[in-house]
DNA sequence: ACCTCGACCTGCAAGC
DNA sequence: TGCTTGCAGGTCGAGG
């Protein structure tokens, strides 16, 4: 469950449990994640306390007490389990699927966290001190959609002259940093523009026009109703405690092809195509 | 420098 | 029922 909001729900869920908490002991039961842990990845962390959990991004990153970074990212299939001890018992609640419970932590709260992920495109690293800013993974990042710096202006001037569509331009994590394949399909139709436009439409002699600033407020406002509602649970994931989130029966279009697009205006039908290997989910009646 | 595509890995659903 | 194929929320790196 893996974009930005699913990413912030999950920090959301993880915070309580290991802010302010130390790691009393750390497993990895499976190191070869996209990036291998390191063989010291346990003897790093154990006896650190989480100073504060952040997200950048589609990135989580754990502020540790010796001014190491743990970076951590659910790649297509990651997800995070948090198990509470009982007061009183030592309760310790049984795996749904113990084959991809990769990492496991023991923290201080009495909270267990593990971190399952079938298809281990995923992974963990440890970032030493003052090192964040050098990181490659973060480096070519664009802004945050969330963020007060990100609006018209700045997407159109990381469209403008962009020889891509804009499906691809919003996916491009340098453009702007968090999207994926659902929510640019969801900001696109919100927004009415057409995946397969180009990406330097939004921009006029590179200023932003009107189609930019519907399109940077779709982006905001399709974050804010997801995270509002827990993310996105396609099949069976789930957050960090069980539930499902429920953005998924508020989709527009994604995974919607041949239903009717909300707008009715020009009435539409949800069309499927291919867009650089990958699918896009639009209304060819209203979106242009 | 930009853009597209394959590769990474596993599981599930649909089709034959 | 069982095998095959295609598809899935990401992104890095090779090659054009």
């Amino acid at each position: 469950m893996p974009e930005l909001p699913e990413v912030e729900t999950v920090r959301r869920g993880l915070a309580p449990a290991m802010e302010g908490a130390h790691f009393l002991a750390v497993e990895a039961r499976r190191p070869d994640l996209r990036f291998p842990l390191p063989r010291d990845f346990a003897a790093r962390l154990k006896g650190q306390t989480v100073r504060g959990l952040g997200r950048r991004a589609k990135y989580l990153l754990a502020d540790l007490s010796s001014g190491d970074v743990l970076l951590m990212h659910l790649g297509m299939s990651g997800s995070f389990r948090v198990d509470e001890a009982t007061p009183g018992k030592f309760h310790h609640e049984r795996s749904k699927d113990p084959a991809h419970d990769h990492v496991v932590f023991r923290m201080s709260s009495g909270a267990t966290v593990t971190f399952n992920d079938p298809r281990r495109f995923g992974f963990m690293k440890i970032i030493p001190p003052g090192r964040v800013e050098d990181e490659p993974l973060l480096r070519s990042l664009g802004p945050e959609p969330l963020g007060n710096a990100f609006d018209a202006a700045m997407l159109a001037s990381a469209c403008d002259g962009k020889r891509t569509s804009l499906k691809a331009a919003l996916l491009d994590q340098r453009v702007v940093a968090g999207l994926g394949n659902i929510y640019v399909c969801e900001a696109l139709n919100r927004a009415r523009l057409s995946p397969r436009r180009l990406a330097s439409t939004i921009a006029t002699r590179g200023k932003p026009n009107e189609r930019a600033e519907r399109l940077a407020a779709a982006i905001k406002a399709v974050l804010q109703d997801a995270i509002r509602q827990g993310g996105s649970s396609l099949r069976d994931h789930r957050q960090t405690h069980g539930e499902l989130g429920y953005f998924q029966h508020h989709f527009r279009v994604y995974d919607r092809e041949g239903k009717p697009c909300p707008w009715p205006d020009p009435p539409g039908v949800v069309k499927r195509i291919v867009q650089n290997g990958r699918s896009t989910f639009f209304c060819p009646a209203c979106q242009k």
